[in-house]
DNA sequence: GAGTGGTCTAGACCACTTT
DNA sequence: AAGTGGTCTAGACCACTCC
């Protein structure tokens, strides 16, 4: 491969890295199924092992392929037992993670609104699925989440296919829509429980609750889904790595 | 360097960063300063150079190193502009990083109690400080932490340092006691404010309050730290990203 | 045993910083 | 020009998985 005449320099690794976005983008291997192995890539771009090495541990790192020694590597999904809770920060106080469950609330086809639209930058009065949903622990609503899709992506969703999801939505946004999410960006308050959020929370009035809104990307940071969470903390709290 | 006879396959790089992490933490090479070239590494160790980079990658990937092309490869440090903010992830609704000046409110020797005790791993009435402490956005408190320093780590601390500190503790607790912040979890709540905090922060009795719990760690996952902060969020948020 | 990813080496050369 | 990290190569061999 001829490196491409550059006002700065782009090492070659993310040029194959590039290349590689691009199939994944274009569903030339899709999610579970494995990709070449690095010698055949090597060949493929007419560069060393090494070089393509370097191309798929990066994608590695960024969690869009997943390499299984002896395997080979594998484009990354959501349906996997091990990543099902990659986006669900909510954990119980003893740190034990918590089996939830969706109760679909309410869905309406409707537009963007101006805070919505610019996270996902649409244009204003874009068409957009306006969903209403609870996570469950048992018989108990622990948050209540608001969420927006682009009616342009996720074009023909219905009612009963969100109803009838059992865990991750990414999962179905992957497998139905051909959307992948990638990474998300979260932002969190501390807000009072309104009239109705107490009631489907089954909190008093004003009671604290957090508010997470999150907007999940695809490749190329590229918004697909608006979300607003309010989450009841008794019993349960978000954690974070630092580091 | 010969490879160690194991019943579990220990790759070479990974006893190289073992080595390296070992002279990080016996002060071989300070925060800040350089440590030996690449090659020079390479010779010390008897292996190849691309052995002792990939040892050397994940040091900086973990924030221990931080390699600068052309100059050399230095131990990271807390007092860096670039990473004042490593662990403070509140920022204004807009989006800009938020510039907080620390006003101590309390200081004290004491002991601990079962929760601090169990998160820093102390035996039950070890004695610590217990720091109280303002974060200020100009004249506005936005932040009370309450902060619990193991006495056996920290021994000598005295008021006047904490307060006399600029910019991060953790700089502080690099500096003076040797010891580094590698990693920290957090846990979070939405809490209502009560009486004392109300009155810290100005903001009504009973008004939502992000609670932030945090135990910093040094090398070898040994806590350092425990801090319960509570956090205003009008006009600001907590931001973390998923990936 | 064949095929995959993972490690390790040795050497060449490039890009960046400082002298 | 010298020294540093960064890229790229080619080849050998190891560890893991599956047939």
């Amino acid at each position: 491969m001829q490196r491409a005449a550059a006002p700065r320099f782009r090492p070659l690794y993310e040029q194959i890295k590039g290349l590689l976005t691009q199939s994944l983008v274009a569903g030339e291997w899709k999610p579970g199924e494995s990709i070449p192995s690095e010698v055949d890539l090597a060949t493929r771009y007419k560069v060393s092992q090494g070089t393509v090495r370097k191309a798929v541990d990066a994608l590695a790192a960024e969690n869009l392929l997943i390499r299984r020694q002896g395997k080979g590597t594998f484009v990354a999904t959501h349906s996997e037992e091990n990543v099902q809770h990659r986006f669900l920060r909510i954990v119980a106080d003893e740190g034990s993670a918590v089996a939830t469950h969706s109760v679909l609330l309410g869905f309406a086809r409707g537009r963007a609104n101006n805070e919505v639209g610019q996270d996902l930058r649409l244009h204003a009065g874009s068409a957009v699925y306006w969903i209403t949903r609870a996570l469950h622990v048992g018989a108990r609503a622990l948050v209540l989440d608001e969420i927006v899709l682009p009616g342009e992506i996720f074009a023909g969703l219905d009612q009963d296919t969100l109803a009838n999801t059992r865990g991750s939505w990414y999962s179905l946004y992957e497998s139905t829509f051909g959307v992948r999410a990638i990474r998300a960006r979260e932002q969190i308050k501390a807000v009072a429980a309104s009239e109705y959020l107490a009631k489907s929370l089954k909190v008093v009035r004003g009671a604290p609750l957090l508010r997470v809104d999150r907007v999940t990307y695809t490749y190329d940071d590229r918004p697909i889904e608006w979300r607003r969470g309010w989450c009841k903390t008794e019993g349960y709290h978000y954690v974070n790595e630092l580091s």
